[in-house]
DNA sequence: CCCATATATGAACAGTTGCTCAGATATGCA
DNA sequence: TGCATATCTGAGCAACTGTTCATATATGGG
């Protein structure tokens, strides 16, 4: 059973007839729908990507709940891990864009950029949807 | 060093004096901050864990660009993994709220939740800011 | 009731990820 | 310039993930 063979016989149940040329224009149409720009994919795939583990996640909250840029050491004493896996972890969320750093002195303070925030409140404003 | 140590450091050098009231304070004003709503961190990171790989990424992308329900066959002829693993992707993305599902007859149709789109949205309307 | 079709499920394995440990930078001060 | 502190980096390994293959379930029609 080829996957045309199969949106054949859709189209036929959804319209009552089907053509070949009917099949071509359904799977153009999927196709279109699929070819959206290719610079941004890997870094919108990236933000979630970064995003999506827990320490990360954390992370991201804690610097968004605190609604100012903090101290990597202000970070340490909250999040549980080493020293070293918060660096990790702050390293990788610049890379992804979702927070900045600021140096004074020894000092890195990072703090949430927009695109952490929107996602934050992208799934603050739809919880409880279905 | 402890961490303890070093956040007194850091509101000495802040505010030019600290004693160890000081540094709870500020320790407990971190914690607070941590403290967000339990039942919820979970299912929201699930949801960007579940977004944050490609093919389900693509797949959801896929059906905010249709704009409508998609059949599974209609997903598979565009998505370069097996029958099977879109079947798994679709149904991890149910999982975790991101997108529901309709039967009609041996069909299946797939949509995307108001969620999903958020998260895209906030991944579109953030684009190109640092 | 039996068969074909559409989709789902489970196991297994390769690839990826995230942690910790050890050591490297970098900055400020004596 | 030498030391202490704050943070970063890289390697290594255990744990997790995503895919495929094989098989199971479910629905409709003859």
């Amino acid at each position: 059973m080829s996957e045309t063979e199969r949106i054949e016989r859709l189209i036929t149940e959804e319209s009552g007839e089907c053509c070949a040329a009917d099949v071509e224009e359904r799977l153009d149409t999927l196709r279109e729908y699929r070819s959206w720009a290719d610079d941004d994919y890997a870094t919108d795939l990236n933000a979630l990507k970064t995003l999506g583990n827990d320490t990360r996640y954390e992370i991201v909250r804690l610097l968004t709940a605190a609604g100012r840029e903090l101290c990597v050491c202000e970070v340490e004493p909250v999040i549980d891990v080493s020293d070293s896996a918060i660096s990790h972890a702050l390293s990788d969320l610049r890379d992804a864009g979702l927070v900045t750093r600021r140096k004074d002195g020894t000092w890195r303070y990072y703090e949430a950029t927009e695109r952490a925030e929107a996602l934050l409140a992208a799934l603050d404003d739809t919880r409880g949807g279905q």
